[in-house]
DNA sequence: GCTTGATTCAAACAGGCGTTTCAAACGGCT
DNA sequence: AGCCGTTTGAAACGCCTGTTTGAATCAAGC
């Protein structure tokens, strides 16, 4: 039997078991995995029988699925994309998406397990990666390209801007995804101080800057947004 | 029940039963994760029974670690470090290590599972994962770390050549572990043209040397080592 | 030959898994 | 009240997992 009226009501009420299984569903499989997840756990976390999963969602599969389109729906809400007003410098822009990203993925506020379950998904696709990347990645990427096509003011082919938007992206996602080894390769305390969301944002895009010609080589100290980590 | 002259036998050559379940395993653990992997499915690959894991390693946890391993050592095998002649100029050695260190990632000779397994340790540590730190990947950074130390002539400090570091690894990281991704943002023409180990070792390189000023900005066209992508 | 230890094998074990069942409880409705 | 579709609940069903057993096989030493 069943599933019919889902469309109907209203759902997104916190109180509502299928809201509340697809939050447990997604913090166990971003802490646990896909395999390693179990319904039983998910089930219990959710405070609903075992068999509620197959009553709104089908079976573990879907489930799944469902839980990574809630989570990166809820991230959208979180953190939209930036917006600038047209007066401001192609530079500050970088910057502030950049910083954006980071703070994203970073998260320092709570480390979501949004942004980790949608990492696995990067990392190892499945059937919501596509969606995934058509709906949050893509529209995020082209931003970026029009930043940089800004900065290098029609010098670069789409491609070249392609790249460097990659490489920009490829910092930021060490981080979070090689989190754990870069600690391991880093100093702890070096860590701390430098280590942050808003720090590696000026660090990366004084990077970026200065490979396109924006800003002054990196060992040099008036080129970037500020001079911090004096002397180390 | 027993496990007592291991240390004696010789072992490493092809027909060993150990030697067999472990490029088994290794193979199983990199496709399909620990937990999804089956070790009937192991020991069907190794062509040997199920009660040869127990025999050989006591349980699929101390498999698992010893695959890891035995991963890490053939790959150090097979791809050492790339040494120069103190003649060598810095730019050009950064550009072998790039190209050296994507060669091994992308590997276009045969995507071997040995780099997947790896991977799969870094973006989620387990107790192999320190070993492999520190005898694979510490000893990598800190030639790159040299080399960058080299370029900056002691105008950068040592947090600052580490970020400049990870900014390097970083972009060669992404293509290996959200390749998939990449493939989706990038038309597939392109990516057949200019996502090759060597290409993107030339846009990585150029793009490193022109952030610390050791040659022009992106768009100038005589500063890399060649210029390809014409018009695109 | 026989003995001894190391290795292999088929078969079974207990436990956890996703999934299903079916009856009980609920909530509007007339 | 009584009815009926929706939602929950405890229990069970197969199935597959990692692991273990105990006998069969092999290799070498005497």
């Amino acid at each position: 039997m069943a599933i019919q009226s889902h469309e109907a009501i209203d759902r997104r009420q916190p109180d509502d078991p299928r809201e509340r299984i697809l939050s447990a569903a997604g913090c166990e499989f971003a802490e646990r995995g896909y395999d390693a997840a179990t319904i039983r756990d998910i089930c219990a976390a959710a405070g609903v029988n075992v068999a509620a999963v197959n009553y709104y969602f089908g079976d573990k599969r879907r489930l799944y699925i469902e839980s990574v389109k809630h989570a990166h729906e809820s991230r959208v809400r979180q953190v939209p994309l930036p917006e600038w007003d047209s007066s401001v410098p192609a530079e500050r822009r970088l910057h502030d998406f950049v910083d954006n990203m980071l703070e994203r993925m970073l998260g320092l506020g709570q480390p979501p397990w949004q942004v980790r379950l949608m990492m696995r998904e990067v990392l190892q696709p499945t059937e919501a990666c596509r969606e995934l990347v058509e709906d949050y990645i893509r529209p995020h990427f082209a931003v970026l390209v029009a930043i940089l096509d800004d900065l290098a003011a029609g010098r670069l082919s789409q491609p070249e801007l392609r790249r460097v938007a990659l490489s920009i992206i490829g910092q930021c996602f060490l981080y979070r995804a090689a989190g754990d080894v870069v600690g391991m390769l880093v100093p702890a305390d070096e860590i701390e101080r430098l280590h942050t969301p808003s720090r590696l944002a000026e660090h990366v895009t004084r990077y970026a800057l200065a490979a396109l010609g924006r800003a002054a080589p990196l060992p040099g100290g008036g080129a970037g947004l500020s001079s911090q980590d004096v002397i180390a």
